[in-house]
DNA sequence: AGCACA
């Protein structure tokens, strides 16, 4: 509701050359308030109905038991939105531990490739607190200490308590370095978020009113279009906000028409919006 | 991978 972007209702909407996604803030947010025992699935399940998520990782800063985590969506409004819908609120039941959401100090983009799983773990428990004299800007992301005990997590092996939760209560900001896989900022899938999608690898006999029927279940629905370019039909299907354009586009990603004859359709944003009808 | 309508 808050959002710093004034809607004009006759301001056109901006060509893909402006998008400013480069500029426009951090599309990446930083979690804290983890227990120590979190999974990755955890955060990715709790990431991944938010409108708008791409991929998020977990993290073991190697700080006492701290695990903090880094959920990267499409652009700064979504990021911002699912910040406000989950800051605050109680992860675990048990300890009453809330999560703590803020801005990421820079963007983590990184596209999930088919073989690698839609989250990722970064473990960087092999040292203990008492070892606080470490260059923390020379280590990568390669796992080669051999320093003192390396643990893997998930082998059972968690007693490494050694230190109490007499730390700060929460994380400050200050050991968010997300250095180890930031790349220059680069627009998610080289797509610029649209209120209008492309859908495409439909099957040759879908029509317009199936496919209305499915688009339509999402909010902010205003009309579709079908090409058919020569061969296979695509589709336009126009949105009132991006950000209904993004929940419908995550929530029928790769999903099956009964029309179909292939695999699930394709939806991107389109490279322009649809005009008025 | 395939992006129209004005």
């Amino acid at each position: 509701m808050a959002l710093p972007q004034p809607y004009d209702p006759y301001f056109v909407h901006l060509p893909p050359e402006y998008g400013a996604s480069d500029r426009n803030g951090v599309n990446t947010l930083f979690v804290s308030g983890l227990p120590d025992d979190v999974k990755a699935r955890e955060i990715h399940n709790l990431f991944r109905r938010r409108p708008g998520f791409d991929s998020c990782q977990l993290k073991y800063t190697g700080r006492g038991n701290q695990v903090v985590a880094f959920a990267t969506f499409v652009n700064h409004p979504s990021a911002i939105a699912a910040l406000h819908s989950l800051n605050g609120v109680k992860f675990d039941p048990q300890t009453g531990s809330t999560l703590h959401i803020e801005l990421a100090r820079s963007n983590s983009t990184r596209k999930h490739k088919p073989g690698s799983g839609p989250y990722v773990v970064i473990d960087r428990r092999t040292k203990t607190a008492a070892d606080a004299h470490d260059n923390s800007s020379e280590d990568g992301d390669s796992e080669s200490d051999e320093l003192s005990a390396p643990n893997k997590p998930g082998s059972g092996n968690k007693d490494d308590l050694a230190i109490s939760k007499s730390d700060e209560t929460t994380i400050d900001a200050d050991n968010t370095v997300p250095a180890e896989n930031e790349q220059t900022d680069k627009t998610v899938n080289g797509a610029q978020p649209c209120s209008t999608l492309f859908i495409a690898n439909l099957g040759p006999n879908c029509t317009e009113d199936e496919l209305k029927q499915v688009l339509s279940q999402y909010p902010g629905f205003n009309s579709l279009k079908i090409r058919a370019r020569g061969g296979m039909p695509v589709a336009f299907a126009d949105y009132e906000e991006i950000e209904q354009a993004t929940e419908a586009m995550n929530a029928l990603q790769d999903s099956t028409l009964p029309s179909s004859d292939r695999g699930g359709m394709h939806l991107e944003y389109a490279r322009s919006k649809m005009r008025k009808p």
